[in-house]
Formats: structure tokens, C-alpha cells, sequence
DNA sequence: CGCGAGCTTGATGCCGATCAATGCATGTGG
DNA sequence: CCACATGCATTGATCGGCATCAAGCTCGCG
């Protein structure tokens, strides 16, 4: 969020935030129906955002590590039309949109920021409803462990070996599959030598085919 | 766009839009890796938004109708990642964004209005992704429609009557499907006496059975 | 007229859902 | 400390919805 600002704009977003939240595991940030007041930015731990239908059917729709910033879909209508809920004991910093509304008159770079987490989100959740609406169950799963695996590295954790911080009927749902199906394919996977799994601790052991997976499940 | 703004505002928005574009059927307006220099507001016409993979796999994530704006993918890194296509000959104001964003600074409302774009955005992602995910073949295509009737109606239509603009491929691709299980869906729907549908143009001759229907197949 | 794009309809097959059983931790109260 | 419950994961057997393959139709157009 701060990058490209300056000194003094920097201070003053600090000023700006003066709430930092602890959320344990299983609580929620934020539910459909709840005013929105403010984003939130990850300073630790996972949280997953969960869309609700009218009907009762939900689906996890992201998964949001440190560094990620959540809670822009409340703006539309003045409140929250999803559900954010901490994967484990997290923490986050509370970023009042009034003040970044303020602020933001004043500091294009902020501006900037705010819009190009939208438009960031926006393209992912395209690509996300393309791996739903195209791709194999073995596809999703592939696509999903790679891209944990790329924001783990781009967070300076491993990319290779990580611990998947959901079930897997979370994964499940967020890949809009069920959870035989992803288990059964973890196994595989195992069996097949391309990562080792147990339990949630998952070792990537040869990226490149699983790469191959991907482009070859083009059914 | 120009919603809550003062008379002052509205015409130096008016100012910043010099542009006015046409682009015929099969044109497009936008395709990936395109620099990102404006939002384009639909005045007259549909296009359709689609969503690339590097593998080649692609999926429409999106129609759009007049008074809808488009183009704000563009932004997250300086390149439009979707492509966007007329469906019809269609007409768009060019919103030039280093406009946008200088008037925005003294606007408050257009600062509010361009972020509730993008959050709604968000959200009616996050319901297809749902959609993709979730929903059988028979609740989506319902939901498609229903979807269709509602935004025709907001726009003084008949919500009830309409033509489809995009050929049973389209609307397949849109909706995670192929285009003979769209073809059967359509016909017994028409059947079942819930549409009549002859080529491209529907009727909704049974809206509350088809709203039954999404509720109903919560498989 | 012939051609191709778009649509419909039928027959068949497969991927992933569903149903079901088991295993294995962890936690909890007697 | 044991008995039992609960949550999560694995694995097998079977089923069904939608994809796939295939044929034929209609309509607009060069």
C-alpha cells in the first residue's frame, strides 16, 4: 500500500492507522450485511473471504496471505456483501476509508494504490473464473499449489515446501470441487512422484511437470 | 458515473471526455498486453469481456451493456489483461484515466464513484465464481437470464422480451459449459413452458418457476 | 445456387459427485 | 487413564450430469 509514497505521505497514512486488530482462528472480520467502515491489511496469518447466496450456497473465493489487503468488496453498497475469516491467528491493520479517502485527495500515489488493488483483484478473480468454468480438477488443484507457492516465494518463504493453512474441504470448495476429489488427487499426485503431501505439509517436488499438468489438461 | 456530482463537476467531466468512440461488430476495443490509458463507458451496444491464458484457453467473464464501464483490468499493471469485443456496432466514451484521476483529486464523489465501480465489479465476480463453482448446468444458464432481465430492466426495458446479442457458444463460455448443453437447456426450458425462445430471441413466460429452479438444484 | 456459421438433437462415454466405510488425531468428561 | 465423541482425511464402489462425437437443419450471403 505504500509504495511510491513519500516521507511525509507514509506519516501520515501511519498517523492514519491506528488500529491494529488480532483475529483468532475461525473468527470472522467481516460478514455480508456489515457496514463498510474500512479495508484491512494482513499483517499476519490467513484468511479466507467466502461468497453467500441468497439460497445458502457459498464457495471460498480467495485466500489472502500477509501483505494482502481485503475488504474492497464492501464498498459498492456501503457494506460487506462477503465473509472474512481468519485460517489461523492473525493480525491485521485496520485502514479507515474515510481517512484513505482524505489522504487520497492529496496523495495521487495513494490513489493509485487503492486502484490498482481493485483492478489487481479483478484480474485475478478472472483468472479464477476461467480455471472454474475451463479447466480438470487435476488443472485446479496444480494451479492452486502453484500459485501458493508463488506468493509463499514472493514473501520470502519457501516455495517448495510449505503447510496449506486449510482443509481440504476448503480447498475444495474455493476450486469448486469436492473434497474426495481433492484428496484422491493429492494422493496421486504423491503417487506420481510430483509433490509429497502429509497431512497439510506439502513439498513440491517437480514443478516443471506440474506445470506440464496444466497445459496438458486442455480437455 | 456522474452520480452525486455537483453541476461544476459534471461539466468538467464533460470537458475530459472528448472522445467519443464506434466500434463496429466483431471490433475490438481492448486486447491483453494493450496499454491502459482510459475506461471506456458503453453508450450504445454490448461487448463482451474475455478472460486469456497463456496456454491459450480462454472464457468470456463478462457482458456489458449501455451505461456499464469497462476497462478498469487495465489497471493493476499498466496493460489491460482481458480483451473486449462488440457484440453489435457500439458506441463508448473514452474516459482518459490521467483525467479522470486529476479531476478525481478535487471530486470526492468521482473518487467514491470509481471505487464503487471496481467494488461492484468485485462482487458480481465473486457471485459468477460462485455460479462457476457451485451451480448446475440448469441454474446457471436460469441465473443468466435472470441476470439479463434485471439489467434490461434497470435500463428501461422489457425485462420479459429481449434478444440476445451473443450466440449459444458465447453464452456456453460465459457460463462454464458447452454450447450443445446451452442448446438443450434452452429447449427444455422452451418445453417446460418456463421461456419461448425462437433463435436469439427470449421470452420469460414463467419467471417464478425459474427462480425455483436455481433455489431447487442445489445439488 | 452453394457455402459456411450457427443451432438442434441423438448416442455414448467419462470425470467428478455421491454414498459409504475406515483410520487417525485431538479433545473431553467420568 | 480410559471411553467416547468429533473433526479431518483417505479410499473404494457406484452413479449421473455434462462433454464428446456425430448428423442434419436453417438461414443469410457472396
Amino acid at each position: 500500500m505504500p509504495a511510491g509514497l513519500d516521507r511525509d505521505a507514509v506519516e501520515r497514512l501511519d498517523a492514519a492507522i491506528h488500529l491494529r486488530l488480532r483475529v483468532k482462528r475461525k473468527d470472522t472480520l467481516y460478514r455480508p450485511g456489515d457496514r463498510f467502515t474500512a479495508l484491512y491489511a494482513i499483517r499476519l496469518g490467513t484468511f479466507k473471504t467466502v461468497a453467500l447466496a441468497e439460497d445458502g450456497l457459498e464457495q471460498i473465493t480467495g485466500y489472502h496471505l500477509p501483505g494482502d489487503v481485503i475488504g474492497a468488496d464492501g464498498f459498492g453498497d456501503e457494506r460487506h456483501t462477503s465473509q472474512a475469516v481468519a485460517l489461523e491467528d492473525s493480525e491485521v491493520c485496520v485502514l479507515p476509508y474515510n481517512q484513505l479517502d482524505r489522504l487520497s485527495a492529496t496523495v495521487p500515489e495513494l490513489r493509485h494504490n487503492l486502484f490498482r488493488l481493485a483492478s489487481r483483484d479483478l484480474c485475478r478473480d478472472h483468472a479464477m473464473m476461467l480455471t472454474l468454468g475451463s479447466r480438470s480438477a487435476e488443472a485446479r488443484l496444480t494451479l492452486f499449489l502453484l500459485d501458493l507457492a508463488e506468493r509463499f516465494r514472493t514473501r520470502g518463504y519457501s516455495a517448495r515446501e510449505f503447510v496449506l493453512r486449510m482443509t481440504r474441504e476448503e480447498i475444495a470448495s474455493y476450486l469448486g470441487l469436492k473434497l474426495e476429489t481433492v484428496s484422491r488427487l493429492f494422493s496421486r499426485f504423491h503417487r506420481e512422484g510430483l509433490i509429497r503431501v502429509d497431512g497439510r505439509e506439502v513439498r513440491i517436488l517437480d514443478r516443471t511437470a506440474l506445470e506440464q499438468l496444466v497445459d496438458a489438461a486442455l480437455h
